[in-house]
DNA sequence: TGCACATATGAGCATTTATTCACATGAAAA
DNA sequence: TTTTCATGTGAATAAATGCTCATATGTGCA
């Protein structure tokens, strides 16, 4: 277990160091944070998202939209549900998805302006 | 080139999948947005834009603070840079790291409400 | 100049990840 | 029941990614 402490005696800016520390969240939190944010970080699954924010779509839909095989589409939803950003109810042979609130909505609306810069 | 389009002439919805795909935006944006939110979604990236949504800081603080290897910072702020996500400024030997702009602070902000529910 | 030190970077390696292919599941129709 | 079809999933593979180690760059100071 390396300890990196050659700096950490040295160079580093103790009080404003001390400072961001007392303020960092939670590790489960952070990794939270970037595991949500990862599902967005994906040129397919954004694309998915952005088109269920549209309208509710059944997998066959979304590939046709994305030009995707339904397997790669399925095996992409299933992230998403396990990350809760989408539900889905099943009707007769076809299962319908919907984005699961509007969180998604309004990271992608923010993405997309600071996109358009 | 598979077109997959089995499905394409059965069973989508065409009315529904036409209206989407008028809605969709280009593939530049898409690409733009998924590479942004990529940035978040790692956890090292994550929290060194929250500590930088705190206080300017330098690579040695950053290290410090992550406890990780300068070069690990050092790569990974090379990423934020090239996103335009971080900016620096030298002053003699150090690198002084801070967020270019407040958008990030907002998705972090946006974030952290969906990670607490 | 020459040394020390903060930062930057290239190569290598281990891990993760997105897609495909083949097959399983489950519901509707024959 | 048997068939058909939309969807789900495991295994395999290729590509991307994050960290480490070694080394380069560039600044300040002796």
């Amino acid at each position: 277990m390396k300890r990196y402490d050659v700096c950490e005696e040295r160079c580093i800016h103790e009080e404003t160091v001390r400072k961001v520390e007392d303020e960092m969240l939670g590790d489960e939190v952070f990794s939270h944070l970037s595991n949500d944010f990862k599902m967005l970080g994906d040129l397919t699954r954004v694309k998915m998202l952005f088109a269920l924010s549209r309208e509710e779509l059944c997998v066959c839909d979304l590939a046709s939209i994305l030009n995707l095989s339904e397997s790669a589409i399925s095996h992409q939803l299933r992230l998403l549900r396990n990350h809760n950003m989408v539900k889905f109810r099943r009707d007769g042979k076809m299962a319908y998805y919907s984005l699961s609130d509007q969180h998604v909505v309004q990271l992608l609306k923010m993405g997309v302006e600071h996109a358009q810069e």
